[in-house]
DNA sequence: CAAACCCCGGCTTT
DNA sequence: AAAGCCGGGGTTTGTA
């Protein structure tokens, strides 16, 4: 879904077949998708472009242009004639003219190989391929099988050609099975080739994308041994790339990096289970081949501006697996510019964060410098977002960091705090690695890259997660306190406000506190006919852990009662007398015993007056909750929180 | 924190 | 090609 509108938007931003190739090359710095991809999914775009640009039949280009002069018809003949006849009064008419090219361009088609053969195909293609108004399905099938029936045998040379090409391009759509098995029999020694060829490769996708299993595994047998080579190719490279992120099992993957490490490699007379690592770990030889062909690889890639290509991602992750020494500097070298091409995809993201861990200050300086003008976009993005984590939890220029990050950030923070993905690290920064946060895999590599930077961080963790934390803290209680409904409407929001109101790493924000638990209270205090925020579950929980005064410790069986930060008993008396005026808002006190939502939070509030015997609030909420005590006895099964209440008045 | 729940993508089937 | 099933991952929920 989501890839599917990227493209689109992608293919349609691309008007030129070419300016295409070219610019996903370089790279559309955020989603960097293989041209050829656009072409399988926008198949009426591609071939009305491709009516633009010279139709060419022939074997070089002077004979296309002939005949682009010869196809473009009338339009332009008035002109050719008025030059000719202004040449030489006595030359034969424009019409005479032009019929005698048409002759000679027949003759020297019908010359070529199966020229005959292909101008008749070509006519029923014509007939097939029109869209508006889209051609009856019975004569689509017929038209296919006498396609069909024209083009056996002869494909191999068909396929390689532009408009010839296309042809088969369009009979592969609409064939049957069988028919298509057949197409990929015929096709399967020039599948090379194809992938080879500028026009070729587009067949190539098609067949992937059209074609049996069994023909996508003849398609990835017949490059096998090969993929070296076409990723240095112009078009091959593309072709490779959509094999391996569309078309391909995790097995065919992996063997597809394999051929990566080396000749001897490609082939399936070694292990093929085995892992980089293990395969380095033979021998001191064997590593430092593995290590020099990938960074071959790579390298070559990289220059040629394929950076973003996932193949190579996948490439770098097994070189960051296994390089040592110089290898590592020379490697951050070569992708320190281009890191933000790294970060969004898994393996992309997972290399930029073992490159970060392991640079030096004067490398991650241009590390962070290159990520600058993505800042956004990396902490958004579900991959990205971890770069920008262990960049928080390795780098010890804590200055450095934030002075690239904060004027990206600071007026995002809103966005961030409720974002699925941006708000992690700034979770992290607010409390540490907590499980509620980071399932376990995720903490584990997060602890490897902490662990791989040993050698150039020096700084105590906590340190750095604080010193990271401080330019934020002060904007965030701010975005709080302005729009308290915009955090908590949300469950994201809920849980990223807890953590922010229960740190007590930074002294300065002590007195941006009160007024925000003002706004929070506020924001549930509404009058009675209206809707109240609590009624959302998230709310309800999200009240009651403040009122507790911290978040319930399963194992322990109680509170993780927080100190010094006004929750507890202080925003009991806080929220009670701004809710209810400490029950005498009787209305409003049994509005809320009486959703099961948000009974929960009156017990909350009862627990905390009842440990309070003595002070006058509590006698005061605690006196007028009794007086409710019908009503919470005649509360339903679904309403839990007012079973609770009964058993505590 | 763990169990229940829900949603999505991939795969199989017709 | 469309519909339905299955498994995995992520989210919510429960109310100590």
């Amino acid at each position: 879904m989501d890839r599917g509108t990227k493209r689109g938007a992608a293919g349609a931003a691309r008007p030129a077949k070419q300016a295409k190739t070219a610019k996903t090359a370089r790279g559309t710095k955020q989603q960097a998708k293989p041209a050829a991809k656009v072409q399988v999914e926008s198949d009426s775009e591609d071939e009305d472009e491709l009516d633009l640009v010279s139709v060419r039949d022939g074997e070089d280009d002077s004979d296309a242009e002939v005949e682009d002069a010869e196809e473009a018809g009338d339009a332009e003949s008035s002109e050719n004639g008025d030059s000719a006849s202004a040449a030489d009064p006595n030359k034969k008419t424009s019409r005479e003219q032009h019929s005698e090219q048409r002759q000679l361009l027949k003759e020297r088609k019908a010359k070529r190989k199966s020229g005959l053969q292909v101008e008749q195909i070509k006519r029923l293609w014509e007939k097939l391929r029109v869209r508006n108004p889209p051609v009856a399905k019975d004569v689509r099938t017929k038209l296919v099988d006498e396609i069909w029936s024209l083009c056996q045998g002869l494909l191999g040379d068909l396929v390689l050609k532009h408009d010839a090409s296309r042809v088969v391009q369009t009979l592969v759509k609409y064939a049957d099975r069988e028919t298509r098995d057949k197409i990929c029999l015929e096709l399967k020694p020039f599948y090379y080739k194809l992938a080879t060829s500028a026009y070729g490769k587009y067949l190539l996708i098609k067949l992937l994308h059209y074609g049996s299993k069994e023909a996508r595994a003849n398609v990835i047998k017949a490059l096998h041994g090969k993929l070296r080579k076409l990723m240095r190719h112009r078009e091959g490279a593309y072709v490779v790339e959509d094999l391996f992120v569309l078309y391909s099992t995790s097995a065919q993957r992996q063997s597809m990096i394999r051929e990566f490490w080396g000749a001897q490699y490609a082939f399936f007379n070694t292990d093929n289970t085995q892992t980089v690592v293990e395969a380095a770990a033979e021998s001191a030889e064997k590593r430092k081949l593995i290590a020099q062909n990938l960074f071959g690889t790579i390298q070559a890639s990289v220059e040629k501006g394929s950076t973003g290509f996932q193949i190579l991602h996948a490439a770098m992750r097994e070189y960051v697996q296994i390089f040592e020494g110089d290898e590592v500097r020379a490697f951050i070298e070569l992708l320190a510019e281009q890191m933000a091409e790294l970060v969004h995809t898994p393996q992309g993201a997972d290399v930029a964060c073992t490159l970060i861990a392991k640079a030096t200050a004067k490398e991650r300086k241009s590390i962070l410098k290159a990520l600058k003008p993505h800042a956004e976009a990396m902490a958004k993005n579900e991959h990205g977002q971890q770069v920008l984590q262990v960049i928080f939890m390795t780098v010890d220029d804590t200055t450095l960091v934030s002075k690239t990050f904060v004027a990206e950030y600071k007026d995002k923070l809103g966005i961030f705090m409720t974002d699925k993905f941006a708000r992690r690290p700034f979770l992290y920064l607010l409390s540490g690695l907590s499980t509620a946060f980071f399932p376990p895999d995720v903490l584990k590599d997060l602890r490897r890259y902490v662990e791989l930077s040993a050698e150039t961080s020096k700084k105590p963790e906590n340190d750095r997660r604080v010193q990271n934390l401080k330019p934020y803290i002060g904007e965030m209680f701010s975005i709080l306190t302005e729009s308290p409904e915009e955090m908590l409407k949300t469950s994201y929001g809920a849980q990223f406000v807890v953590e922010l109101l229960l740190n007590k790493d930074v002294d300065d924000v002590a007195e941006l506190r009160a007024p925000a638990l003002d706004a929070i209270v506020g924001s549930v205090a509404v009058p009675i006919e209206e809707e109240s925020l609590i009624t959302l579950p998230h709310v309800g929980r999200f009240f009651r852990t403040l009122i507790q005064g911290g978040k319930w410790n399963r194992d322990a069986g109680k509170v993780d009662t927080v100190e010094d930060v006004e929750l507890g008993y202080s925003f009991a008396v806080r929220f009670a007398t701004a809710v209810f005026d400490m029950g005498a808002n009787s209305e409003a006190l049994a509005q809320w015993i009486a959703s099961p939502d948000a009974s929960f939070v009156v017990v909350g509030l009862l627990d905390q007056f009842k440990a309070a015997p003595k002070e006058a609030p509590s006698k005061k909420f605690i006196s007028s909750i009794k007086k409710h005590a019908k009503l919470i006895k005649k509360q339903g099964e679904d309403n839990k929180g007012a079973k609770v209440l009964a058993g505590a008045i």
